[in-house]
DNA sequence: GATGAATGAGAATTCATTCAT
DNA sequence: AATGAATGAATTCTCATTCAT
C-alpha cells in the first residue's frame, strides 16, 4: 500500500470544453463501475466509455484511486443531500415520525444506485479509505443536535454517543441489506423494524 | 470478471504428505493476506511462505480465487462454531443470559483473527463474492428459530426481519470494532452495550 | 483447447507511428518463426526481435494465436495471389501452356519464404486451424471452372474430385520438396515432370 | 529443438504386469490424442486415462516424445500391416485390378483412424519427425518390385522414381482428404480418381 | 488541451519430469 | 514395480501510467 498516494484533483478544468470532459470521465466511471462491475473499470476503459482518451484522464486525475474517490466523493455527496433534505424537514416535528422519515431517507439515499454504492464501497474497503465513514460525520452532527433538542422525551446518557451508534447502527443494517437482500429495501416491515430499533434504543417507544 | 469460475478444490491430498501440504498453503495464505495484505497475497509468495513450490499451490487449488476461498471457509467455519457452540447452549436458559452468551459469542469469534477477518472480507467483498453473507444466513436462521420460541417473553412484529436487522446489528457494530477500534473487543462495556442495543430493541430489556 | 478463440486483430492501428509497429511485430514473427522455430517464437521473444514491448503488441493481437494466423493470412495471400495471376492469365490461351504455368505459379508461390511456409504449416496444423486448407479451397475452384470449361480436350468423369486430386497432389508433390529438397523448387526438371504428371492425368498428354 | 533427444524406449517390460501397464499407457495416449487433442495430451492426462501413474510412464518412456512416437509407430504398423496384405493379393493379378487394390488399401488404412492418425501427423510434424514418410520405404520397395515386374506392360521410365513418385503422391492425395475432406474417403469417385491418377501416369490406362 | 501509442513490471498458470516412499 | 506429491522454469497476458505529437 502505496504511503505516498496522491489523491488529490490534478488541476481544475478551467474551459467549459474541459468540465464537459471531466464530467464524462466521472459519469463514465460510475457506469462501468455500477454495469460491468470492479474488474471492467480500468482507466483505459473508462476513457473509451466517457469518449475520451486516457491521456485527457490522467490531466484530471494524478491516479486511478483520485479517479475513484472523486466518484465516491460525489455518490455520498448526492446520498447526504437526499437525506438532510428529508430528515431537516422533520425538526421540529413529531420525534417518532421524524424518525420514520430520517431511516426513509436513509434507505431512499441507498437506493439511488445501489450497484454503484456496492462497487464504491468494495472498491474503497479495497484501497483503504472508509470513506462512508468519514461522510457520515456530517449526519452524526445532525442527529445529535436533534438528540439534544428532543433530550426531554427521550432516556439518553450521551447524545453525542448515542448518535454515533444510531446513524452507524442504521447505516449498517441498511447497508447489509443493500448487499445481502435488496428486495428489503423496498418491503415496509423493513423500515418498521429499523424504525423500531431506533425508538426502542432511544427510550421512545409507545410500548 | 470470469463467468465460469471454478472455485473448487482439486483433489483431496491422500498422504500425509500432502495433507501437510495443504495445511501449510492455507497457513501461508492466511498469515500473508492477515499481514501484509491484498496486494502481497499473489500466488507465488504465498507459495513461498508455504515452503512450497507454486506447482504444488495448483495441484490443489485451481486458482488463486479458489485459494481465497477455501482460508475464507475455514475462518468461517470457525467462527461459526465458537457463536453456534455458544448460543445452542442457552436456546432454554434464560433469555437475558441467552442474549449475553450470544453476543459474547459473536465478538469472541470476531476476536478469533481479527487482521484476517478484515482481510478476508476486503478480499471477497472485492472478487464479488459474499461469503460471510452466506455463513450468516445460518446464524440468521437460529436467531429466527429462537425469537419464535421466546416470542412470548418478547415485543417483535416481523420475527423474519427482527432476526435480519438484529444479526446485521450486532454484526456491524462488531465488525466496525473489528476495523476502526480491535481493543474494543476485549472492553467488558462493549458487550454490556451491544446486549443492551439488543434487549430493548427485543423488548425485553428490564428498564 | 479454449473453445472461444478469438483470433481477429484488436484493433487498427491509425497513426503512422503504429502502422509501423503493426509491421515490425509482423516481420518479426515471421522471422522469428523461420529461423528459429516454433519453440522459441514466444510473445516476448518476438516484441524483443521487433524491437518493440510485449505490451504493444498485445495492443493489437488479443492473443498469440492472433498473431501466428495474421502471419498465415498474409503469407498466404501473398502466395494466392502470385497463383491466381499466373493461373488466370492463361485460361483460355493453350492448356498446355496454361498448365505449365498454373504449375509454375505454385511453385513460384511455394518458393516466396520456403522456411516460413514449413513453418507456418508445421504451427496451424499444431493450432488446428487448417489455414492453407481453406485458401487451398479458391485454388480448387479455380482449377474446377478451368477443367469444366476445357472438358472438351480433356478425359475427366468427375471435375470436382479431378480438382481436388489434381490440386492436392501438385501441393503435396511441391509440398515434398520444400520440406526435403528445397533446392528442386528452382531447378526446370522439377517442374518438367509436374506438368507431365498433370497432363496425363487429365488426358491431354502428347504422348 | 533438443539435440539429445532420446526417443527410445527406457526399458522392455518383463513381467505380465508390466506389459500390461504398457499397453494401457498407449492405449489412452492414443485416445486422449485422438478424442482431446494434442493440447490435452499432458503426459499426466495420459496417466490418468490409462489408470496410472505418470511414474509408471517414465519407467517405460524417457519422455513425452518417445511416447508420442511408440504410439506413431504401432499406428503406422498397423496402418502398413492392412495396406501390404491387400496389395500383395493382387501382387500376380490384373495390373488395373492391382492398383485399385492398392488404393483401396491405402485409402482403407488412412481410414482406420483418422483422429489419431490427423494428431500424429500434426505432433510429429511439429517434433520435426516426418515418420510417417520414413514408414513408407517399405511400402515404396514393394511397388517397386511391381513395377518392374510389370515393366512390360507400363511406359516408365526409372521404376525407382516412378514408385517414390507414385507412393508419395497416393499417399499426398489421401492425407489432404483426411484432412479436409474426409467424407471423400468413402466416396467411390475419389477412388476411381486416385486409381485413374496412378495408371495414367504409369501409361497403363484404358483410354 | 487532447490524443493514443508505447511501456514493462508483475501476476497467474501449466506441465514435463523427478524421486522418496 | 508402482505411486503421486513436488518441482519451477517458462509462458501468456494485463493495465496503470507516460509522453511525443
Amino acid at each position: 500500500m502505496a504511503m505516498t498516494m496522491e489523491i488529490e484533483p490534478r488541476k481544475l478544468p478551467r474551459q467549459r470544453r474541459a468540465q464537459v470532459t471531466v464530467e464524462a470521465i466521472l459519469r463514465a466511471t460510475a457506469q462501468v463501475l455500477a454495469e460491468e462491475g470492479y474488474a471492467a473499470a480500468s482507466t483505459n476503459r473508462v476513457a473509451q466509455v466517457a469518449g475520451v482518451s486516457v491521456g485527457s484522464l490522467y490531466q484530471y486525475f494524478p491516479n486511478k484511486d483520485a479517479l475513484i474517490l472523486a466518484v465516491a466523493e460525489e455518490h455520498s455527496r448526492v446520498m447526504r443531500e437526499a437525506l438532510i433534505d428529508t430528515a431537516t424537514k422533520y425538526r421540529d416535528g413529531d420525534f417518532r415520525a421524524g424518525v420514520r422519515h430520517f431511516v426513509r431517507g436513509m434507505i431512499a439515499s441507498h437506493a439511488i444506485d445501489p450497484a454503484l454504492h456496492r462497487a464504491l464501497v468494495q472498491q474503497l474497503l479495497h484501497l483503504g479509505f472508509d470513506h462512508f465513514a468519514a461522510s457520515q460525520a456530517e449526519v452524526r452532527a445532525l442527529v445529535e443536535g436533534w438528540l439534544i433538542f428532543r433530550a426531554a422525551d427521550l432516556q439518553i446518557e450521551n447524545p453525542r454517543v448515542a448518535a454515533f451508534v444510531l446513524v452507524a447502527t442504521v447505516e449498517s443494517v441498511i447497508h447489509a441489506a443493500v448487499f445481502e437482500q435488496p428486495a428489503l429495501l423496498a418491503d415496509p416491515a423493513f423500515e418498521d423494524e429499523v424504525v423500531r430499533l431506533v425508538l426502542r434504543y432511544v427510550g421512545a417507544a409507545a410500548g
